[in-house]
Parts: structure tokens; sequence; C-alpha cells
DNA sequence: ATTATATTGTGTCATGTTGACGCAATGAAA
DNA sequence: TTTCATTGCGTCAACATGACACAATATAAT
């Protein structure tokens, strides 16, 4: 299908499929070389950079359409995607924003076609494991790359918006949910781990008072191994006891009330 | 305007007024007689108690219509409302759910109206001063009335799951952020806000560490006045000091990472 | 008027958590 | 063999928390 065949389909089809003026968006933060990322498309149509984000249809629940958009459009399977808010605003709706680009494109629409209605997105995020996504592209998606948080180029309508809600809602997470499976490798070291926390909340932490807090979690288990070649001391490496740290999850860190 | 007319207008207009697809419902949550109550509607054309709720107009943003919705249902102005989550399975979706009462009203509709459609709702919630609230019913809404949270009846579609979902989250909250001002007349002594918690989180507290725990918040004046005509030795009144509690709001209260 | 009782204000003490920092062990690099 | 960045483990004071004692106060009971 060349891009024109599927923008035509979507055009065509689109409003007998999906659900009118919603979509879904994903927030899909990955961790680097020390940096937090954030995986951004290139859309085809649009020329534009933006969060994945699709369209719900009309028998979907939208926690599926989440999911699918994000492997339609990366091919990444099975990721635990947390719905975190709503974005209902007028600011997000620009008539002309995709008609502008269908113009270049030589198509035209109905002004009151559904592609161009005001729409309220659902926000997801998730933190996936950096290492195990080959960002793909598809017929509408021109490029798809993880860029440095601190970094990214101007996006499209108010994703930024959704970016910045996304990252404000991690680090309050961090504060009573247990943070880093799904993000680390399954075997990881200490200063691994102390330098996510770090990443995402942009902040510099004692090790050793890092290291006594999050072991008493009880979330981590210390393997007999320890990591080779690396210079320096070698450290021990940790993989997370999944069922006190999904126990974690449920209950929460701190202890309130 | 009757019952019939209200409908009526409803029916035909509102696909050209309302967004599709989409709804706003409110969890209104008060403090009375030591029982955190909620508010809800019976409407009169389902015969059924449900949220507070309604939709959204083209041309509005999302959280302004749940105040608008508020508003014209329950009288109730100027509401701090929080949106928490959006519903968006399948199984609030119950096609015949609207068509069974307007078919006993004498009303038929076509089967691919629009209220018969899917509709994804966003939740709101608000902590109100009880005694503050006159609820009012209007044409579409034969009653409204508080409920002991224990207590309230089979609601309509998914409203339970909802009220629920509202009821974890104002206890999370309870954890890291300030709760009691709106909730709390201007003016209340140390049980009081103990009870409100008690009631909140359905748990009994220590009095004395919870009133040390509390000041050290920094959020409470406390005044020179004392409850009088009351049994027992009289408590101290205090209130809250405006400007440290909107400090807790955003800051937090636990000091986290 | 005196006493009893429920409730509030304040304080204590042991325990647990946090922030700041010291120091020895390790292993690649100089 | 020495150097040195890094890791593992530990100390200590300050602060927070849970459990509970006791005196002060205002109504209710006698």
């Amino acid at each position: 299908m060349t891009k024109n065949e599927a923008i035509g389909a979507l055009i065509e089809e689109g409003q007998n499929w999906f659900l009118p003026s919603l979509s879904v968006d994903c927030v899909i933060f990955g961790f680097h070389d020390g940096e937090l990322k954030v995986l951004l498309l290139k859309h085809r149509h649009l020329n534009m950079w933006g969060l994945p984000g699709g369209f719900v249809y009309k028998d979907e629940p939208a926690d599926v359409a989440a999911q699918r958009v994000l492997q339609e459009r990366t091919g990444l399977q099975e990721i635990f995607l947390q719905q975190f808010h709503t974005f209902g605003d007028m600011e997000r709706y620009d008539k002309e924003f995709h008609n502008r680009d269908l113009k270049k494109d030589g198509i035209t629409v109905q002004s009151d076609h559904w592609l161009l209605q005001r729409f309220v997105t659902i926000g997801y995020y998730a933190l996936v494991e950096f290492s195990k996504v080959s960002p793909s592209e598809d017929t509408l998606t021109e490029k798809c790359l993880w860029w440095d948080i601190r970094k990214v180029p101007s996006l499209m309508l108010d994703h930024k918006k959704i970016l910045d809600k996304a990252l404000q809602t991690l680090r309050m997470q961090l504060n009573y949910q247990p943070i880093g499976y799904n993000l680390l490798p399954e075997k990881f070291t200490m200063p691994e781990l102390l330098k996510l926390y770090e990443t995402i909340l942009d902040k510099k932490l004692d090790r050793r008072n890092f290291q006594r807090k999050i072991l008493n979690y009880g979330i981590l288990r210390r393997l007999k191994e320890i990591k080779k070649g690396v210079a320096h001391k070698a450290p021990y490496l940790y993989s997370f006891d999944l069922n006190r740290y999904q126990e974690a999850l449920s209950v929460g860190l701190q202890g309130g009330w």
C-alpha cells in the first residue's frame, strides 16, 4: 500500500471504523546511555514529529486501542501501558492542521470530514527496555526514533504538553511505586538502577542512601554473579523479585496513613 | 419544559450540539455525621440512580463540561473538580440501555441514533462541604440526594466501577496531598479532621499521632477560639492556611526521593 | 455541690527512617 | 607495583513513627 492509498483508505473508511472525536496517544519511555529517551514518530503525511497515536475502533476497548496503536506503529508488543490523563481542551483543535497537509498531497476532503473535527485524546505511558525495541516504520510513518528527553524536537499539536504531563506523572509515581522492571535488563547493577532514578528525576542521589532505601523495599534479589569486563571494582548483579514487585505495585511503597 | 419535551430536544438536537461518543461523569464526595457521602441523581427517563453526568459541547473544553454538567444538575458552582480516569471499556456499552426506557415513554429512535452509540466517559471527582450543597432537580432529574458511601443503591451502567475508582484515587491522594479544604467548614476541630481521615480510609487512627503528623505538615492554623456547646472538654478550632495548603498541593506532602 | 465520665491537650519512649559522610576492598589502568 | 575511580559496608545525628501515660476540662450523674 502506498502512502496515498493508505491515507485514502483512512479518509474514506475511517468514520465507519472508528469512534469519532476520540484518539489515544502513547508516551513510551526508554533508558539508554544514562539518558531518558522517548519514542517519537515522524508522520509521512504531516511531515512532523509526534507521539505514537491513533484511533479507537467502534467495538474496541480504549486500553486495547492503545496497545494496538503502539504495536502497529512501533512493533512493540505486550507493553504495560498505563493511562495517565485525558486531554480535552479546545487548544488541541486546529481545523486546518490536517487539511494543510492533505492539500499538499492533492487530497481534498469536505470541511465537516471526521478527520478535521475536534479530537479528545487519552494519554498512556509506558516504560520499556530500550534494547528490546526495534522501532519500525509503516506506510503512514516515515521515521520512528528514540529521542533524548531533553532534546525532543517541536511536536505536533499539544503533544509536548502530553509528554510533559507523562513525565510529571512518572516522577510522582516514583515516590510510591516500584519502577525499573521492563525498563532495565533482566539483570542489572545497583549503579545502573541508581542512574535510572537520577535520570528520571534529573537529580543526583547519594548512592549509599539510595541502596539502603531501595533494598529495604524488598523487591530486589542480589544474584551470586558479578558484572564482568568493567573497569574498577565489579558490582553485584540484581534482579527484581516479581512477586514482591507486583505486591508493591498494588499496595504502594510508602506507609501513608 | 416537560420531561418529554426536554428529552425530545436532546434526542433531536443532541448530535448537533455535542461531541459524539464522549461524556463526563462526576463523583462528588461530601462528609456529614461522620460518614462519607456521595451525590447521586435519579434520572427521570431512566428511572435509575447514577452519577451526575452529561455531554461535552462541540466547542467546549472537557473540564468545563464537567463543571457545567455539575452546575446544571446540582446547582453546585465553582467546585474544584479533578479528572481521575477515563473509562473506555466495551462493558459500558449497552445498546438497549436507553432504548428500553425511550420506548416506555413512547419515543422511537433509529438504531444508529447517537444516544444509542457507545460512549467513552471522563471521570471527575470533587470533595465538597456538605452543608453548602442544596441538591436540586431539573427536568431530566427526578431526585438528587446524598448517599452514604456504604449504602449506595444499584447504579446504571458501570457507575459503580467509576465510583469505586474515584474512592481508590481519593485514598491514594490522601498519602501525598492535603485533603479537607472544601470538605470541612471554614473552622473545624482536630477530632473532626481526624474523623474525616478515618472515614475516607475506613480505618481507625491514633488521634495523638494523627495530630502530631498533620500539624507538622504546616498547613493548619490554630485559632484562639474554642468550640462551644459541646460535651466534655472543648477542642480548639483550626482553619487551613491556604497559602501553605496550595503549596503542599503542588509539591506534595511526603518527601519521596 | 461533689463526683464520675468522656474527651482533649501534651508529653514520653522505643523503634525505624533519612541525610551526610568515612573507609576499606577491588580491579583495570598507569 | 602503584594509582585511582568505583563499589560495598558502616557510623552517627536528626527526624519521623507507633504505642501509650497522664493531666486538664466540661458536661452529666449523684
